[in-house]
DNA sequence: CTAAGGACCTGTCGGC
DNA sequence: TGCCGACAGGTCCTTA
């Protein structure tokens, strides 16, 4: 489900109703996500009071004086800060109860979603061959030049490489694409100088806009509060399969193909095949 | 090294 | 109405 805006609009979300307060709990009701919750959550929590909410990519960091808890969302998580004493549903798997009646809640159906403790210190494996923030000045036209050099693997498939660059999942790649006017399927290493500029380009906006209107809402995305995000509105073509292209003046009709597994859709009038 | 495909899960939707 | 397959916002691991 979440990609970098969703979770940043999570991060921001969650933060004002938890920073400061200890933790007095922690209730595991299924450990079985992608990887087993450690069982020793508790120990590390007990006590500890957040003292920040960040953001690595899709994952969320949070920070205690011994060390940070990450949580990945994988598919189908959702976050939630709610009352003290809410009663748990289906695949409500996860609860940290902070002190002043304030619970933050894992949900996720499909359990694609992670949860692990990095000690102070330490660099978690998860984190440690993640590329750039493709919103911070690191993720330049010639670090993804440099990547994509001689590779031949679709361009989208390479945007959404985490080693390229962090946060960017299915619809953004299409709809940075398609900004962009490059076709999906294209081998990253034929790209020209210009059109990697023109994709970088693309990738900030797109996920700056997203994050603006607090992220894609498709079925069952909500913000912490449980609002939805408002950016799938804005969507030129993920889901928009065989609707007229929103380019001005361009007449062509959006299509659907399937690259590295992934839905993939573009309009063959701006974004030219390979 | 690169790239592709399966695996992990449940829920929903469309077709028959 | 009910059943069955396809598909869904992600990543990790294995295989070629």
């Amino acid at each position: 489900m979440p990609e970098l805006p969703e979770v940043e609009t999570i991060r921001r979300g969650i933060a004002p109703h938890l920073i400061g307060r200890r933790v007095e709990s922690v209730v595991v009701r299924q450990p079985r996500l992608r990887r087993p919750v450690p069982a020793e959550l508790a120990e590390h929590l007990d006590g500890q009071p957040l003292q920040a909410v960040g953001r690595r990519g899709k994952y969320l960091l949070l920070h205690f004086p011994n060390g940070t808890l990450l949580i990945h969302l994988g598919m189908s998580g959702s976050l939630r800060v709610l009352p003290g004493a809410s009663p748990a549903g289906r695949h409500d798997h996860l609860d940290l109860c902070f002190e002043g009646e304030r619970r933050l809640r894992l949900h996720d159906p499909r359990r694609f979603g992670l949860v692990d403790w990095q000690a102070l210190g330490t660099t978690h494996p998860w984190l440690a061959r993640l590329g750039p923030e493709p919103l911070d000045a690191d993720f330049h036209a010639q670090w993804l030049t440099q990547q994509a050099a001689g590779r031949r693997r679709p361009i989208k498939s390479l945007v959404m490489d985490s080693a390229v660059v962090v946060g960017v999942g299915n619809i953004y790649a299409n709809e940075a694409l398609w900004q962009a006017g490059i076709h999906p399927r294209r081998p990253a290493g034929d790209l020209a100088p210009p059109e990697l500029v023109r994709l970088v380009e693309a990738i900030r906006q797109v996920l700056q806009a997203a994050i603006a209107q607090g992220g894609t809402t498709l079925r069952d995305f909500t913000r912490a509060d449980g609002r939805p995000g408002y950016f799938a509105q804005s969507l030129a073509v993920y889901g928009r399969a065989g609707e007229p292209c929103n380019r001005p003046g361009c007449g062509g009709r959006i299509e659907q193909t399937v690259i590295a597994q992934r839905s993939s859709y573009y309009c063959p009038q701006c974004q030219p095949a390979p």
